[in-house]
DNA sequence: ATGTTAACTTATCGTCGTTAAGGAAGTTTT
DNA sequence: AAAACTTCCTTAACGACGATAAGTTAACAT
């Protein structure tokens, strides 16, 4: 038992090593010049090895999604422990959102370069455990907090919360994806989105 | 030249009858699944004829999503003519936007499998003719109006106009590429987005 | 020493986008 | 009418991909 927890240990520390390298490969070189076997050169071993330690590609990607989103999760926390005011703590939170995916476009396209449903099915979604489920019901707080507080209009709070969500999404992605359009400055757009929305949904 | 013309006029005719085939394997089988060899064996051709007619892929998604675009303006213009007031329009317009997404979801999604400068470099998009450039153009002038009739408030039109377009196609794109996700339902979110985003802009 | 297991390799499969080279048919030139 | 050229399409192949099968090596257990 001793052993075989060593053993383990190992392993899982391989796999983590495979998946730092996996990102960091993904960051410099972009989601189409990512490919298992580059990432086997990277780290110096057979493109099958990395089969031993993921079933295939998309659970990689699925494992990077996860690192990606809890790295996001984590600093979104520190951003609503940061502000009092929940109109306050939501405005920082949407800029936040659209800071990190500009600033991270790679890791945010890992996202859309998975099968539509890589997180499961529908119901799975909310019973597995994720970063991604973690970090869509800290963000359903604060606008339920806005709500609860008086500052936004009363209704569906999941339906306030994703249509804020796929707006400052879009903005991201758009941007992001499609480099040839001229777009206007991407930080005047942020503001204004925000801006928008929040007045949108105001009490 | 008699002959030429005729020549390039079932060369033509042919390029378009590809186009069509191609259109429907997306179609019917998703992006995922369409390749040039399974479009080949669609049209009974083999796989370098389509080179014949089309640079490569991407420049064949291209024509598609011209082609998809060209659908999309035709449609709008027809809402743009049924309605008065701009603001009016302007609702319909976003409305019909997300309609659009979700009754046409692989054909959105070409947009989104392209390579992110397809459209050319960032100078060429406006200067170059295309269906998407003419459909942002368009949907400027909407909000234009609005700004112009004193119904949305006086800002710089491109910003306010890509915050729109951002927004709604935020909310396809997440709705399509994210099925695993418990979203609330479609028609609610649009709704519910649509009459946030033209209050957040409301004079 | 022998059997077992884990970790890794080489070799390979099937598929993809794409290109090279060539052939068959029609068209133009002599 | 024969020869040369052009157009259109084919077969064959290249390189790269994700993934699997089968085999090798070395550590460990008995």
């Amino acid at each position: 038992m001793g052993i075989q927890q060593k053993r383990s240990k190992y392993r899982e520390e391989f796999r983590r090593e495979i998946l730092a390298e996996a990102r960091e490969l993904f960051i410099t070189e972009g989601y189409e010049k990512f490919t298992m076997r580059k990432l086997a050169g990277k780290i110096d071993y057979s493109p099958p090895t990395i089969y031993l330690y993921f079933k295939n590609k998309d659970d990689l990607l699925l494992a990077i999604c996860e690192e990606v989103a809890e790295q996001y999760f984590a600093n979104l926390k520190l951003i609503i422990a940061r502000y009092t005011d929940p109109l306050q703590t939501l405005r920082q939170a949407l800029l936040y959102f659209i800071e990190f995916g500009f600033n991270n476009p790679h890791q945010y396209k890992v996202f859309f370069s998975m099968k539509p449903d890589l997180y499961g099915k529908k119901e799975e979604f909310m019973e597995k455990e994720s970063m991604a489920k973690n970090s869509y019901l800290i963000f359903r707080e604060i606008v339920q907090d806005c709500i609860d507080a008086g500052r936004l209009r009363a209704m569906d709070t999941d339906v306030m919360t994703q249509s804020l969500a796929v707006a400052v999404q879009g903005l991201v992605l758009m941007t992001i994806y499609r480099q040839s359009f001229p777009w206007a400055d991407r930080n005047l757009l942020a503001s204004a989105l925000v801006d928008c929305l929040l007045r949108g949904y105001l009490k």
